[in-house]
DNA sequence: TATGAATGAGCTTTCATTCAT
DNA sequence: TATGAATGAAAGCTCATTCAT
């Protein structure tokens, strides 16, 4: 009983910082976040930031990490409703998800900057218990690749490519409108997407 | 004469800070870098900085766009050697040159992080007399995707989204071996390129 | 039995925060370590430190008074193996035991620093009766001099004085090594304090 | 002319630091007294301060210095007035000049400590050119040794034990009373020091 | 253009101290 | 007695920026 009142008070600390730095980094950007700003927002001691962090990058770490596989379970969890079907209709679904996402919450790709990752996603769904139901969807994923003639690892590195390629081309394209508008480059993205799964 | 004179004494004062830059951004890190270190590297005064960048930020822009321009023209220069074949053969041969050449300099890929980028290489040789030379060479690369049945926009936009998946890989695979070794993710990264290109 | 056990406790914890903080002293510098480093370091919680001692120098005075007390003790003690004979050779004998003595532990001279003193030391052997044995000791001494033609009192002022000349001119000598490394300035020392005492 | 300005300038930032940490460390001690007080005090920019000192402990060991090789200075300037005696008269003079300065400014040797030192003394004059008269003043108090049968380095080595006495008595009977007041303690002192030199 | 001493806001970080347990 | 998480004041220190030369 005690000893659980300080672990959720603890946790509540380390969530109250990560969403502080959340906001702050998104509103202002990281180098203009000062410690003092997210402790101030947290309302918590600036000392005690130190007890859960040891600098502010380790911070942004952990919020670009929880942004980045939020998005990724969010969409994973909406492509079961999919009926089993092709790999492609699910990846493209998937990505299509992300970039729609993405269009309605520009600073958190900035955030994210090119940082959405399939292997940062996997180890921290494997870390954590909470995430068994996601873990799940995964197999699924992957499964879905194994009747289509990949090993379980080449299943994983595609997987891993498509991610990255998703991740950049969103960069580039919804902040940057580079080589073109998001709209533009989407069906050029799923066009590629298919020739590779099909 | 005078003018000339100035002229080169600014460059190679800009390009004494844009080195001096560059040898801190890769040893030390961006962050640990500070102006006065480049300045004194540099054999510059400090106020001086303030006379060709406006902070270390662009600065660093300048860095990065400078180095990874550099690869990718040596890259489409070594191509070139190519006798005229299928589009994803030189494709797969710049790629290939690529991650070789980042295997070799893996702190300057650190630094350029995951901005290997087709559209900052297009500004920066357009913008730039110098690179004359250059650009026959991306109009020899997209004119053989035009062949192959692409619009030029289209094939830009291709070469774009290649590019950045290429860089993605690279940091991933390289600096921090996820989802596997370069050399486990080489041949797959062939394997999608031609999926796409055939 | 209880109140024993607590006083043991209570003793031992004194005696660990002690030993520790003796420790970090000559290894790190006093002003660089800390209360922290001083009760993780003898395994005890912090907020305990401040039932012993209420602040650093408190607990830097004990450890100077404890460590400059032993060693006159220890050269007492084996002065007193002498014949008695004449005061000045009795004086030498302990001058030089402490010499040699911080030769070998320049780090504990280091933290005494000139703080070698009779006076201290003379305190801390009334206040408590484990140091009836020494007190017999000193009153040897003492009764030699007086034998010489010194009062009791004067007595005690040049041995005092002595002692303070002796704390100084090690640590110039041995740290510093100034005005010339100790074992040149030891026959001087000697010779003066002969011309003194005889 | 600008050079000689600037340099001026240097040196009245240096002196004010000087003396604005002396004033602060004699009223309100060592540990108590920061960085930003003495900046504020000296009326110059907190980040001025390590442009000249690299953290307090220089500045105080500066200080220190300072003040102990003045009054060194100044006893040895007096005592030139003295007929040509024997040497320990000369060497009583100055004792008895040191503590009586001490005696009126107690603060300046709890200061000081005991780290009143001829070595520290002669480094600085030899430094300094504007010494140039008080090396005269030496020259001539170890002359005056050499002429009672001492070289010239063990007069040196003399003096400087002299010295270190001095300061540790002063200390000890001026600030602590330990073990009698000074005014017992001076003529005992004297009387040793005779014995020593005659 | 070029300099670099000086600035001072504001950062990160420490750490003595408290207090609920 | 004993604990150690939390505090927050205040320290040391950095460094981008300015400006007189």
């Amino acid at each position: 009983m005690h000893i659980s009142r300080r672990i959720l008070n603890k946790d509540s600390k380390r969530e109250r910082l990560l969403s502080s730095a959340y906001e702050l980094f998104i509103s202002k950007g990281v180098n203009e976040t000062t410690i003092s700003a997210i402790t101030r927002k947290a309302g918590i001691a600036k000392g005690t930031f130190y007890l859960y962090y040891s600098d502010k990058y380790e911070l942004l770490n952990e919020v670009i990490l929880d942004k980045s596989t939020n998005i990724l379970k969010k969409a994973l969890a909406e492509s079961i409703k999919l009926p089993k079907g092709h790999i492609s209709d699910r990846a493209i679904f998937i990505v299509e998800y992300v970039i729609e996402y993405f269009k309605q919450h520009k600073s958190e790709l900035r955030l994210i900057d090119k940082n959405l990752s399939w292997g940062v996603f996997l180890e921290k769904i494997d870390q954590n218990d909470d995430y068994a139901e996601i873990k799940g969807l995964c197999k699924v994923v992957i499964d879905d690749f194994a009747n289509h003639g990949y090993t379980q690892e080449k299943a994983e590195q595609v997987v891993f490519i498509l991610i990255e390629m998703l991740g950049s081309v969103c960069y580039s394209s919804i902040i940057l409108e580079q080589p073109a508008h998001i709209d533009t480059m989407k069906p050029l993205l799923f066009e590629m997407i298919r020739k590779i799964l099909d």
